[in-house]
RNA sequence: CGGGGCGUGGCGCAGCCUGGUAGCGCACCUGCUUUGGGAGCAGGGUGUCGGAGGUUCAAAUCCUCUCGCCCCGACCA
């Protein structure tokens, strides 16, 4: 590539409107430009980018038994309604017409058009399994696309299915997947973590999320220090002491004039936190509820009363599964008070009445505990859970912190942030059995497929390369899905000499197959050399007229800064074996 | 969706409050000089001031509507 003839509008400044660095910096360097809100096109170089990314996808998958084919972007709404999700997907989906007035959706995943195609090809155990996969350009009308390409409306997706006959065979095909998510990462160069994930929107009963570490990420990724405990902060658990037990004396009802907050009630009680139960009272209609008589049924059991010690944080997600409902907000001052009949800051499980009590386990260990007494500037001490209001539902809801015990060890958790980079599921039946796609087995009888599905978001995994490996003056890519592995940069084109040396070596460096970008433009070196480390190729070749004299080539590394020199003669050679090197040593 | 902010040459911005011939830096074009870390001098303006209405002798500036973009968003029991 010879830079002259290959488009790449390098700004000098920042763009206004770019927030975190992989955004500015695919800006600045001529990878991307917006378009619209979350839309994005490819420039020459970004696309480069995307290209390596997605050849690495498709050699692992490939690897991992899976057969990239194509599905189409556009889907019939006739499939959604199938499976049921035309309803429930919500605005995120972006729905239109056609000419004749027929309903269709920009796909925003896949599962409904395979599930189909699968059950109209395949009939028997004996064709089974099957794993198919695609590269694609999805839509999703997110609620505040941003970050560039990290958050997207229109954007590039891998996306696989798996169909076998039973669990064992699913599960089989999940570890084969969750081995070729690994290498993907590994081999682009990336610190990455693969936690245990919650399920969200798509469905099913095991998932393992794929995070690259990254401050800017909007994840928080809780794992162990000492075992390989890894998990999402909607999913992860922790291992909570208990404040020392004690005897609880009966149920009082105290004065607490004006004190609303935990800390303020521990502190006028001269008590501490973890001796309180927090009763939050959370409204779970659905806000994007198209059926009212769905939602009046649902007015009757809509309010909970959610009791957690009062250290401790409610995990909304934890929460919105335990109910089975598809959010969980908290209620309004007004709610509060005609529900508890109390004041907001007051609230308690002891008396409370028509509202439907879940308590996190924290409560469940609670002896002569504090809690609120639905009345203004009351609180009940000596409250003892199941003595004094009932414990039926206690189930995990609470947001695991950093310092927390391991769930699984004797270690500690920390919380870094992350980008989720892939994700893959178990998905089951939930397809099969909506969309009626089965096989017959070996005893003749119909079952549905056991599916499992697979993504990894190209463009994202791209800026979080970004997010991970950068400086002050720009991008320093990963030799492995660089735009180029090489930048031959010619610091004199009037240099007659100079410049045959260059073309000579850009020549050799192609012939040994390396993919060198060759800066032959009549600029200045000092425009040439911010640009350089702009790109951020992995490894920069100077030549200049100093260097030629002596019969040298400088080799700069990107991300070290360490310079070399290298002969003229055996640089093509030299180079070609550090590329290589760079690009095994990961695998 | 709610709140806030911003739309002015290619990019980054000033001008708006207090209406009066559209400006700065970079980029770009021409010439000369310069040439190993974003050059200097001289010349050049490449603009529906997001759009539509309105007020006014006069609107980038004031008013109304509209479109686009960015940021923040229940953390409280």
């Amino acid at each position: 590539m010879r830079y002259s003839e290959t488009f790449i509008p390098t700004l000098r400044d920042d763009p206004a409107d770019a927030e975190v660095v992989s955004h500015k910096l695919m800006t600045r360097a001529g990878m991307i430009r917006k378009v619209a809100a979350g839309i994005y096109t490819y420039l020459p170089l970004g696309w480069r980018v995307i290209g390596k990314v997605e050849q690495i996808v498709r050699e692992e998958m490939t690897r991992g038994g899976a057969q990239e084919l194509r599905m189409p972007a556009v889907q019939p709404a006739e499939l959604w309604r199938e499976s049921g999700r035309w309803g429930v997907y919500g605005k995120e989906l972006l729905r239109v017409n056609d000419r004749h007035d027929r309903q269709f959706c920009i796909g925003p995943t896949h599962e409904e058009v395979i599930t189909d195609l699968v059950r109209g090809e395949v009939r028997s155990y004996k064709q089974l399994p099957l794993n198919l996969y695609q590269m694609q350009t999805k839509f999703r009308d997110e609620i505040r696309p941003r970050f560039g390409l990290m958050r997207g409306r229109e954007f590039i997706m891998k996306d696989g299915y798996s169909f076998d006959a039973d669990e064992p065979g699913a599960e089989a095909t999940y570890r084969r997947m969750e081995e070729a998510y690994r290498r993907i990462f590994s081999r682009m160069g990336l610190d990455f973590r693969a936690v245990e994930a919650d399920s969200g929107q798509i469905g099913g009963s095991f998932s393992h999320e794929f995070m690259v570490l990254a401050d800017t990420g909007e994840d928080d990724v809780v794992s162990c220090t000492a075992c390989s405990y890894a998990a999402n902060s909607e999913k992860a658990t922790s291992r909570v002491a208990a404040p020392e037990s004690r005897p609880t004396p009966p149920l009082e009802s105290v004065e607490t004039p004006a004190v609303h907050s935990v800390e303020e009630v521990a502190v006028f009680l001269k008590t501490s936190p973890d001796r309180l139960i927090k009763t939050l009272i959370f409204d779970t209609a659905d806000p994007e509820a198209d059926d009212p008589a769905a939602a009046r049924k649902q007015e009757a059991d809509r309010f909970v009363a959610v009791l957690i010690r009062g250290d401790r944080e409610v995990n909304e997600v934890k929460l919105v599964n335990h109910l089975k409902v598809t959010a969980a907000r908290l209620a309004t001052d007004g709610e509060i008070a005609r529900l508890t009949g109390g004041p907001v800051g007051f609230s308690g499980p002891v008396g409370l009445k028509g509202v439907r009590i879940v308590a996190d386990h924290s409560v469940k260990a609670l002896t002569d505990a504090v809690s609120g007494a639905n009345h203004q500037d009351r609180h009940h001490v000596h409250v003892q859970p199941g003595r004094d209001f009932p414990l039926a539902d206690t189930v995990d809801l609470d947001t695991a912190r950093a310092g927390d015990g391991c769930p699984r060890c004797d270690g500690t958790l920390t919380v870094q942030r992350g980008i989720e980079v892939g994700h893959i599921f178990k998905l089951g039946t939930k397809y099969s059995q909506a969309m009626n796609a089965t096989f017959l087995d070996p005893e003749g009888k119909k079952k549905p497929f056991v599916m499992g599905c697979y993504g990894i978001g190209v463009g994202r995994t791209a800026a979080a390369a970004i997010e991970q490996n950068h400086d002050a003056r720009g991008i320093i890519w990963p030799m492995a899905i660089a735009p180029a592995q090489v930048l031959l940069l010619c610091m004199n084109m009037k240099s007659t000499p100079l410049v045959e040396a260059a073309e000579k070596l850009y020549t050799e460096l192609e012939a040994q197959g390396i993919e060198v970008l060759y800066d032959n433009r009549p600029e200045r070196a000092g425009v040439k050399l911010t640009d350089a480390e702009l790109l951020g190729i992995p490894l920069l070749l100077v030549m200049g007229d100093r260097g030629l004299e002596r019969g040298v080539v400088e080799v700069k590394e990107r991300r070290s800064g360490d310079v070399t020199e290298t002969p003229l003669a055996d640089t093509a050679a030299r180079v070609a074996a550090r590329v290589r090197e760079a690009l095994t040593s990961r695998a």
